[in-house]
RNA sequence: GCCGCGGUAGCUCAGUGGUAGAGCGCAUCCUUGGUAAGGCUGAGGUCCAGGGUUCGAAUCCCUGCCGUGGCACCA
């Protein structure tokens, strides 16, 4: 890699005498050429210099740029450029998440070749996305599809599968019967497949999967470190990962021949002496034991499974149980029996998927007690309650309060208790404290083609083999077909038949793919050497990594950032990155948002559509064919389904690319839902226009020597000081409404018949302005400066700098109030002492008749804010 | 049910103890060789409601109302 960008010819402005008014067709494409030609974007490892890695949440190709992709770029744009001009060693990639299912789709509808569907798509919404004229290092492109990158993943999905984190299991998983596909649990929303919104069903299958679960303490641990992320992602991530601790003890069973006991876990040990009942997961081994002798057991086991179908019914089914008749023995108390029942609303899969319950306690096993009529003993007594008189109700009680009824426990407070009865069934041999979490193994089998192919061979003698590293990449067969429902991979005449590694016999080929959250795991660590012969460039890595500034969705919460936390982990303890954690600093954007508009029939209505005309404060909306009105509706996501949609290229080729940078920045603060409206993106397009104006009305000769005016310059320092701040701290749009009143003050200094001194102090504001300006509107902002005889590029130039002493005003304006309310105003020098505040106020005449008749109590002088006088 | 976030001008939002602000929209007027435009001036606010703390509250505390996001049979 070479060092500095080798100088180019800049463009010259345009022709002031053809138009005096701003064009942006003319203006950004020449600009985004100059850049290209200079490689002014290049990412380069300097070690005297910081570094600073930029990464937005990179595409999926679906091959039509939309709104929500504008604000995202724009936002890390912002970062990446603003990094760059302060002095850092910037690192902006772009990629591309390309394995996935719609292309899988497209093949199916219209019996295209996935891969060609999916590079096509790539190159238009490349062409698209270099449009919007992002200070992205283009070298490093790759998309996920591309063998040089998949192969490179199935080469540390090999370690790690030697690590024994990768591993096949047979288990009930989530099947999406629309994508004929696995889903992992984060993939299941409200019952219902995160990307085809079927209800998801059960099925038993043969699966790879990985050990995230040995990470769970982990990346909750970490969670604490992420003082960059936002609170409520960690808070997302905490409660997925739902750590808890509490006790696994084992029951043995009252009848003496059986000596195998059955495990449980509880968090409330302390609550043990309250127990009723224990119960078990309708699938629990115990279960099917019972059930292969007791055929009203079977049926009630086969009557929760059917009425379980869906997830969602899961969790508003009503509670049922079956007494197996079984009976073991409390553990403090082996002369007291506890009955065994099968319930639905046990989990098999959380803890040891059998309970003890305590219905005072806990208000699903209440509501179990009630309906079969269990006992309900009340261990835990509210502060202040009568231990005589206190009853459980139809609430249970999970408050605070003192143990009774409770032998050994009793007198002690609920953590106490807790501490006690753990200490005791550990000195028992019975059990001990346990920390179990929420989290399960990440499943990540996928039953289709357009994906990266598991790196395995099936052997009917050695079973399953690993494909030796010298084998990879293992690519997907050129001839695919597809057409049909199901694996097309599977579906190949020849590819999955192959010869073992291990003994040369004939075997088969893994024809499941990865989830594509694999492929976007590791992509950030890529980007550091997309070209190296190791899945991850060490040096490369150690000197970029962590990403400082990650940009994306709050959809992602809990899904792609817990997975690539965790892969990031698994690598490092390979020894391929020295990080633990991926992303420094976190960033959610909001959505873009529309109105949305309906015919009186219902049906949905693009933009583009109707007309708006509006009376006073209302607005009304006809369809523009028939006249017809339309009901102008609230904001929403932009959606094909709704609508309301607005194609960036149409406001590109309207506005121009600044303008509408400008306007997705402007609106509304980054981490918030952004509206966009026509008469927004038309008044940032007035804006880039008012600023060029200002810069062309500049007179081009040289400035006259001398002082500059004041007041000017203390405005455009604390303009700097201000635009900084914003943009170190996310508030783009406030950032962007202080260039907008700034515009104003240039206004009021216009360059039409300035005095000198005003002349020189409009120099070094707009030069300050153009690189101010030049992380929102860069091709306007290299307009400009050429305009005012600047050095290089902006994209060159240094950010510019403030003198504190300037960003304060030298005499202030200080609002009197008497008892509270404001009854006039003073100036006073800045910093002036209280007593000198004071004579000031009691000289002015307008205060001194406010007060006739009162007496002063008091004074308070804020300095350089506020007086305030107290009266009676 | 649990945990967040928000409620300030017609709209989108700043301001978070000290004079209520910006952009857009709206109105008046001007310009008509920047013109499918530009400019001047202006109107518009119980800062969701009630209580408290304070010399002073949009801002801090309490209660409630409304909207919105996430989690939720996880023992």
């Amino acid at each position: 890699m070479t060092g500095s960008p080798t100088p180019v010819q800049r463009p010259t402005a345009m022709a002031p005498q053809v138009t005096r008014r701003y064009n942006p067709k003319d203006s950004e494409p020449r600009w985004r050429k100059a850049w290209s030609d200079a490689d002014a974007f290049k990412a380069v490892i300097d070690h005297s210099k910081p570094k600073y890695y930029v990464l937005e949440m990179f595409p999926y190709p679906s091959g039509r740029l939309h709104m929500g992709h504008v604000r995202n770029y724009a936002l890390g744009d912002v970062i990446a450029r603003f990094k760059r001009a302060r002095g850092f060693s910037v690192l902006h990639p772009m990629g591309w998440d390309a394995f996935g299912l719609p292309a899988e789709n497209a093949a199916m509808e219209r019996g295209v070749d996935p891969k060609g569907w999916t590079y096509e798509n790539i190159a238009r919404m490349r062409d698209e996305l270099k449009q919007l004229g992002l200070s992205i290092d283009w070298s490093r492109e790759f998309a996920t599809c591309d063998v040089g990158y998949y192969g490179k993943q199935q080469a540390w999905f090999l370690d790690l599968l030697k690590a024994g984190l990768v591993y096949r299991k047979e288990s009930v998983v989530n099947w999406d019967p629309v994508d004929q596909t696995v889903l992992a649990n984060e993939q299941v929303v409200d019952g219902k497949g995160w990307r085809s919104g079927a209800a998801v069903e059960k099925r038993k299958l043969n699966q790879w999967a990985m050990r995230i679960t040995d990470y769970a303490g982990q990346l909750t641990d970490d969670l604490k470190t992420l003082d960059r992320w936002p609170e409520k992602v960690r808070v997302m991530q905490e409660n997925w990962i739902g750590r808890s601790k509490g006790l696994k003890f084992r029951f043995q069973f009252s009848d003496p021949d059986r000596t195998d006991g059955l495990d449980v876990y509880t968090t409330r040990p302390d609550t043990l002496y309250g127990a009723s009942f224990v119960g078990i997961a309708a699938d629990h081994p115990l279960a099917a034991e019972i059930a292969a002798r007791d055929p009203k057991a079977a049926a009630f086991i086969e009557q929760c499974r059917r009425g379980a179908a869906t997830e969602a019914e899961i969790e508003t089914a009503e509670k049922i149980g079956y007494d197996t008749g079984l009976r073991v023995k409390h553990p403090f108390d082996p002369s007291w029996e506890l009955p065994v029942w099968i319930a639905n609303f046990i989990l098999m899969d959380y803890g040891t998927g059998a309970i003890f319950a305590c219905p005072a306690h806990d208000q699903r096993d209440l509501d179990f007690a009630r309906k079969y009529k269990l006992p309900v003993l009340p261990v835990v007594l509210p502060p202040g309650e009568d231990p005589q008189a206190h009853t459980i109700g139809d609430e249970a009680y999970v408050g605070p309060g003192t143990i009774y009824n409770s032998g050994f426990l009793n007198g002690m407070d609920i953590e106490a208790a807790k501490a006690a009865a753990i200490a005791r069934i550990e000195t028992q041999g019975d059990g001990e404290g346990a920390t179990v979490f929420r989290l399960r193994d990440w499943g990540v089998s996928r039953q289709r083609a357009w994906g990266c192919p598991i790196p395995v061979v099936h052997c009917a003698v050695c079973g399953v083999v690993a494909v030796p590293k010298h084998e990879l990449p293992i690519a997907h067969p050129a001839d695919i077909q597809f057409g049909k429902s199901g694996n097309a991979l599977d579906q190949h005449p020849t590819w999955k038949h192959t010869t073992c590694p291990a003994c040369g016999g004939p075997a088969m080929r893994e024809t499941d793919t990865l989830d594509t959250f694999v492929d976007s795991s590791w992509y950030f660590a890529r980007f550091t050497n997309p070209d190296a012969a190791e899945p991850i460039d060490k040096a490369a890595a150690d000197y970029w990594l962590p990403v400082d500034q990650y940009i994306g969705g709050i959809e992602h919460a809990v899904l792609h950032l817990l997975y690539a936390r965790f892969v990031t982990k698994a690598l490092a303890d390979q020894g391929m990155l020295s990080v633990r954690e991926p992303f420094a600093g976190l960033f959610t954007q909001g959505m873009v948002t529309h109105e949305t508009y309906r015919r009186q029939n219902g049906d949905w209505v693009e933009p583009g559509e109707i007309n708006i005309v509006v009376e006073g404060s209302t607005r009304r909306a006809t369809l523009i064919a028939s006249g017809e009105p339309v009901l102008i509706g609230d904001s929403e996501k932009m959606s094909k389904s709704k609508r309301n949609t607005v194609a960036p290229e149409e406001i590109f080729d309207a506005y121009g690319v600044d303008a509408a940078r400008l306007f997705v920045l402007s609106d509304s603060p980054p981490e918030r839902d952004s509206l966009w409206s026509t008469s927004g993106v038309q008044g940032a397009w007035r804006f880039v226009n008012r600023v060029w104006d200002e810069f062309d009305s500049q007179p081009q000769d040289a400035p006259p020597s001398g002082e500059p005016d004041r007041d000017l310059q203390r405005a455009t320092h604390k303009l700097v000081k201000q635009v900084t701040e914003a943009i170190d701290t996310f508030r783009f749009n406030s950032g962007i409404a202080r260039l907008y009143e700034f515009l104003n003050v240039l206004k009021a200094n216009p360059a039409k018949g300035a005095s000198n001194a005003v002349l020189i102090a409009r120099k070094e504001a707009l030069s300050a302005f153009a690189r101010l300006v030049a992380p929102f509107t860069p091709h306007l902002a290299e307009e400009c400066w050429v305009r005012i005889g600047g050095t290089g590029m902006v994209v060159e130039a240094a950010w510019p700098t403030f003198d504190p002493a300037l960003t304060e005003d030298a005499v202030k304006i200080l609002p009197v109030q008497v008892n509270g309310k404001r009854r006039g105003e003073i100036s006073a020098p800045a910093g002036a002492e209280p007593a000198d505040v004071e004579k000031i106020v009691m000289a002015d005449p307008e205060i001194a008749q406010r007060l006739e008749g009162l007496t002063i109590r008091k004074i308070i002088v804020v300095k350089d804010r506020i007086v305030n006088i107290v009266a009676a």
